[in-house]
DNA sequence: TAAATTTATGGAAGCCCTTCCAGAAAGAAA
DNA sequence: TTTCTTTCTGGAAGGGCTTCCATAAATTTA
């Protein structure tokens, strides 16, 4: 071996130098990092000593190779949304801290881009597992995948070949209209996204069956949808406009809507404050996600519990890894109502109404 | 070797597996794989359409071992905050294809767990270089990464050992006065965090500087910093308090107000609005770092280059990969004024104020 | 005390690559 | 033709670990 100094002269050191100073064998030495029974205190001791005042930490690359495991997973997120997997990573690296597992992060930066992403990235078996958001998987790595039984969790998404978590949109639409009911309303719309979308389905869905179970019917004109193809519109300009509609119906407003996203609510109030109306005096609103500036705006909203999404993903993922052969499960998870002052009772607007509301 | 089957029975090809069935050595298909020139066309092509009939990828992890590179980079950000770190991240992705390069991603859930993470994780990752995040390098980690040469670029914070990129957080603050001076205000406060926090300071030095060019007296009484340590009074509440202390003066409250954080301004629109008082009509603010909700909130402020931030400190770390010996350098990102609804001009309000701005 | 267990240990082989050296093949020069 | 170059190629060694087999040491049992 040439002279060439490694790392600027510095090499740290291997299971060798270890071994050679504790006076063992490679193997004791391996053995005493793995936990391994077989060994003496006596010697544990005396290697841990050594590995400690080298500062030895095991090559995890070497290991991965011997061990024919990474101990590291991937989680595959599209960059162009933001917060919600800020928070479910955060409940996700907690666990995989208990698993002693490394997390690799790829950013999808175009939903078109997921296909060579992950050709590039996950064929290299560099991982041992994945995780998988919001996306829907495409169904050439969704057979490739099943069939080499790789690890993989999908998150806030569905394929029947794989373990998949979501939460339960139509329940989180259902608390959101109950609780709006509730607080006495009668005359409550909704302002959902595009129907084409699931969650906005299901959202929809979860409405009717709360106003189903109250008795109270529907007018078709208070359910208002987008049809922005733009993130299904899930955006603040679709909150925006489809507002202005509702605004436009006067004295014929509802007294409540619940909007299916907070984002799309942020929209709405900015649309409520230009014309002059003030949330929730003259209009409550309940969004859904839960998103930081729902906080922010005092939005009621319908909240997802991301973290524990993230920690079940990670422990679930992990479970898989250990046994191949599990059969695929779903996990749904219930959201939760968050009550800010979006929300209020009903006002009594005229001596007309105030009769009514009497009762 | 025993019967047992790995993975299910897929055992992803290997180098000798590649040079079996296009008959030649395992050297060749190395060469191949890394583009070494001395391969004949005819062999090149040979291999690689083997290597694609079988699916073959090299795998890292004995690459990294063979090489003494890992080809992958971690991320130490704190988790504890959020929009900021996704954008720059966006940023180090994009730049890390270019060199294909993984990146790993630490989150720190509190700020006092920096060094147990590190210590933790950090060391024994052994990956190619580090990216470090907005928190101050624990003192002994600065120490042996000096020492050891470890490739370390330091985002949004600041140690004379490492590379460094910071923003013009003094500039910015200028910029943002500067826009309330030539709106026409006279009587402008800067609400700001905890002077003992380097940005605090600097954005107040960049306040004092713009309120000196514009030859404007700084009224002691309009200069407000919070005595919060809790994230060093970047908080909503903190905003809020000493807003409230701002109102309190009544007649006298300044027309303009520089907040030293989007985060504290939105505590502060929400301490005028419990107060009755309208933005920008009673009182404009600019707020700093363009937090997305800012945009929500319409706050006029001063952004930040992430993107640019993150590919820069991608490429910076890649070059100090390629040369432990380059000596550390600091670069400044110079942030921009984003105009929005929270600023305007002042607005006479009263016939005795009237006298006095009519000059 | 000898034999049979049990417990602890050393180290070779193997994980999948890269890299280097030696040598083969092909051309060029003599 | 022979000799020297140049261009390609094969494969051993090595990177740092785990694991398994063999063996040594300590205990137990007969």
């Amino acid at each position: 071996m040439e002279a060439l100094p490694e790392r600027n002269g510095y090499l740290p050191p291997t299971i060798y130098d270890i071994a050679k100073r504790a006076k063992v064998g490679i193997g004791t030495v391996s053995r005493v990092f793995n936990n391994h029974p077989s060994v003496s205190d006596a010697t544990r001791k005396r290697v841990l000593k050594v590995a400690n005042s080298l500062n030895y930490q095991p090559h995890p690359y070497a290991r991965g190779l011997a061990r024919k495991r990474t101990n590291s997973i991937l989680a595959v997120i599209p960059f162009f949304t933001t917060f919600f997997f800020l928070e479910i990573l955060q409940g996700v690296q907690e666990k995989l801290g208990e698993l002693d597992c490394d997390l690799l992060l790829y950013g999808v930066h175009h939903p078109d881009h997921v296909e060579s992403s992950l050709r590039q990235n996950v064929l290299r078996s560099r991982v041992d597992g994945i995780l998988f958001f919001s996306m829907a998987m495409p169904a050439a790595f969704a057979k490739q995948y099943a069939q080499m039984k790789t690890p993989v969790v999908l998150i806030d998404t569905y394929n029947k070949d794989f373990d998949s978590l979501t939460v339960e949109n139509s329940f989180g639409a259902f608390l959101a209209t109950n609780h709006l009911i509730s607080l006495g309303h009668k005359r409550i719309g909704m302002l959902n996204a595009n129907i084409e979308s699931l969650p906005a389905h299901q959202r929809l869905k979860g409405f009717q069956r709360a106003m189903n179970e109250a008795e109270i019917p529907i007018d078709p004109l208070y359910v208002k949808k987008s049809s922005s193809t733009k993130l299904d519109g899930f955006t603040r300009e679709a909150g925006y406009e489809l507002m202005k509609e509702f605004i436009a119906l006067g004295s014929e407003m509802p007294t409540a809507i619940f909007v299916s996203s907070d984002i799309q609510a942020s929209g709405a109030l900015a649309a409520l404050t230009e014309a002059g109306l003030r949330c929730p005096e003259d209009i409550s609103i309940v969004g859904f996600d839960d998103i930081e500036l729902a906080s922010h705006l005092g939005i009621t909203t319908i909240r997802q519990p991301m973290a524990e999404m993230g920690a079940f993903a990670a422990g679930r993922l992990a479970e898989r890894m250990n046994n191949l052969n599990l059969p695929p499960t779903h996990k749904m998870f219930m959201p939760s109502l968050v009550v800010r002052k979006s929300s209020a009772p009903p006002v009594v607007r005229s001596v007309k109404q105030k009769k009514v509301s009497l009762v």
